[in-house]
DNA sequence: AAGACGAAAGTGGTTGA
DNA sequence: TCAACAACTTTCGTCTT
């Protein structure tokens, strides 16, 4: 009823675009999208925010020459070498930096894991570090921090996961990452907007096959309910599931309440709930 | 047979003392 | 820190298509 995982696409560098593509996809598209997923999410190098040292550290120049150019005497050359290796040992070996790969290496695991764009891995990055700084990790576990940011860096890019949906992937438990989370918030990001029902609307519409009308729709709908205060106290994604689910039947290309619901994450009674309210409140979209 | 509806009891998270 | 509370979920029976 809850299933965490689904092929879903996303931009890895935008978040957005390559959601059009989906669009067209024919009815393979889920086997494509898991393959291209996977595909790119192993390719090309790792990101400078995700290296323990953002790739800034001292290295030391492999070519045998001095500041001036000249090359180095012969007896100078195995002391440098030396150097070198000490040098690489070094600079992974730091409480902190270790710390940092520890960190990393599970933002990693969980982001793959979800099938989340990259940028979401090197959010988290930079979020972790912004918190190690502050000494936030102090007495908490290093994986629930790690889950925190990212739970907070798809907030940040408009990517809606539930948290259990991450505490699913995340070697923390649920309650732990939501205090961190609660810490992150408070100490390290300054503004968060609060995550808004149409930011769920567009992993519906890819999910459910649905096309672009019904997506304008929705969230338009979603629009009207806002500005009718529909929303106050009530679960985003239970109002974009409504609105999603109306939209639909005004294009005749009906769901069901359960497709949508299990969907969304949320049970068709709440569907169905807040569907009723538009209903109630919206009449006058319907008419027109 | 499957979807939609709603009532009743249960659950987790927020609020106020 | 604890209890009250509202929103949401679960479960289940009934109605509609």
């Amino acid at each position: 009823m809850k299933d965490v995982e689904r092929g879903e696409i996303i931009c890895l560098n935008c978040g957005w675009v390559v959601v059009d593509h989906v669009m067209d996809q024919g009815p393979e598209w889920r086997a494509f999208n898991e393959e291209q997923r996977l595909r790119r999410a192993r390719a090309g190098s790792p990101l400078s925010p995700l290296k323990p040292n953002k790739g800034l550290s001292t290295m030391i120049d492999w070519r045998n020459k001095d500041v001036s150019g000249k090359f180095l005497s012969p007896e100078k050359r195995p002391q440098l070498s030396r150097l070198r290796r000490l040098n690489k040992i070094i600079s992974v070996s730091e409480p902190s930096e270790k710390n940092y790969m520890i960190a990393f290496a599970e933002i990693e695991r969980i982001v793959a894991q979800l099938g989340l764009p990259r940028a979401i891995a090197e959010e988290a990055a930079i979020l972790y570090r912004k918190a190690a700084k502050k000494r936030l990790i102090k007495g908490r576990s290093i994986e629930s921090m790690a889950a925190a940011c990212i739970y907070a860096a798809c907030r940040m890019h408009k990517i809606p996961r539930g948290l259990d949906e991450i505490s699913g992937s995340a070697r923390a438990d649920r309650r732990e990452i939501g205090r961190s989370y609660r810490l992150l918030a408070k100490e390290v990001i300054l503004k968060v907007p609060p995550s808004k029902a149409t930011d769920y609307v567009p992993r519906l519409i890819n999910t459910l096959r649905l096309s672009a009308e019904v997506e304008q729709l929705a969230i338009r709908i979603i629009r009207e309910a806002y500005s009718l205060r529909l929303t106050s106290g009530r679960m985003p994604k239970g109002l974009a599931a409504a609105a999603v689910y109306l939209a639909a039947i005004l294009m005749n290309q009906k769901r069901t309440q359960r497709e949508i619901a299990s969907n969304a994450n949320v049970t068709e009674v709440t569907v169905r709930n807040r569907f009723k309210e538009l209903m109630e409140k919206l009449q006058f979209i319907v008419v027109v």
